[in-house]
DNA sequence: GTCTATAACCGGATAGAC
DNA sequence: GTCTATCCGGTTATAGAC
């Protein structure tokens, strides 16, 4: 597996072959593949590996970030640092990621837990002094956030403008507009509107059984 | 081509050899390559077949549906209805998709002949007798509710609830608050979201340099 | 039963002769 | 333009060592 992380970084995925992590790691092609059935059970260990570098470097920004938007800010900022250097293959991350059936699709079961240590440290952001989020929507709010910041690596992972400033410039927006979608939620204007969408997230719910009103 | 598309049909895109596309079209591998150099590239044919058919489905609807919602819901339908049968294999092809340098990617360049038609039905879709939608948002919301569609599209793919029904479920709530935020935008309440959302779109225009302020 | 290795298989892609 | 022969790399079958 270190073997495999050192060449994913220094070349790229597609270009690491099965044969060169095995060789790397001193054992034969069939050993490697006794460990690790896929070559996408290797790619499992570096989310994870990234996942932990996105905490580490997220944390100690939250320790002095103030408000909704600067908090939200920092853990977006975070991310795209950590996984600056990885852009030139996350693409090919992304492309087994898209596939359902792939467990490393962000989406898949077998994710669950980093999908689910994603949203926690959104829920961190939204914990701070003088932040007051509507009782109603601050069960379904870091989801909504950990969606959002899956939206923002996909368009990041699209994004060839130099130094990634399209996605900066995208993330200082939309962290703005949610910021002040999160501030008129609970104004008795936009209730149902509120009412529609929150309606939306109890039927779609992961466990719930399609079909019920 | 047409030998790839059957078997595609048949036995899914990744199950379909290039082999088996050479030989059911009676000629050798090497000459089928000499005419599409990549695989992908016989997939292509299927996304234009796929639009083709989604135009036609939803063009007899937009005669008769009045209203923003009811458009909308038609569109949506009849993209969901056209693709209903390709779901199995979707997915592959979708994974294919995913990758930015892979020109069936529909945000790659290649590709924007299909997403300005795309775009195209949804405008269609938003003109209408009794229909008005306020002068600057006009412009951006095709594009907007043609990325709304991919994410559609996207939540499709991955749904295995039987008949879909999740997919159904998200489509007619979304329509409800897609409907309901154009309803809203020229409210004068939301004047500086909407313009935030706005000043968003055109600093993220796809000619414009990054950086300008 | 746990682990390791060698020798295939399979299918996308390419080289080069004709 | 068309073919055959081959490469290449993910994956599997299988045989045996400890």
């Amino acid at each position: 597996m270190q073997a495999a992380l050192e060449l994913f970084r220094k070349d790229g995925y597609e270009a690491t072959t099965m044969r060169a992590v095995a060789e790397a790691a001193g054992v034969s092609l069939g050993n490697a593949y006794y460990y690790f059935a896929q070559k996408d059970e290797l790619l499992a260990a570096f989310y994870h590996e990234v996942h932990a570098a996105h905490v580490a470097a997220a944390l100690p920004r939250l320790q002095t970030a103030r408000g909704v938007r600067a908090r939200l800010q920092a853990v977006l900022d975070a991310k795209l640092e950590v996984i600056e250097p990885y852009h030139h293959f996350s693409a090919l991350m992304f492309r087994a990621a898209a596939d359902p059936k792939n467990p490393l699709n962000p989406f898949h079961p077998a994710s669950s837990d980093l999908r689910r240590e994603g949203e926690a440290l959104f829920e961190t952001a939204l914990r701070g002094p003088r932040i007051r989020i509507p009782k109603d929507i601050a069960a379904e709010l870091p989801g909504l956030l950990w969606t959002y910041s899956m939206g923002i690596l996909l368009y990041w992972i699209h994004d060839d403008s130099p130094g990634h400033a399209r996605t900066r410039t995208l993330t200082a927006h939309t962290v703005d507009v949610v910021t002040q979608c999160i501030a008129l939620a609970s104004n008795p204007f936009l209730r149902p509107l509120r009412r529609r969408v929150l309606a939306m997230l109890r039927d779609l719910q992961p466990g719930r059984a399609v079909g019920t009103p």
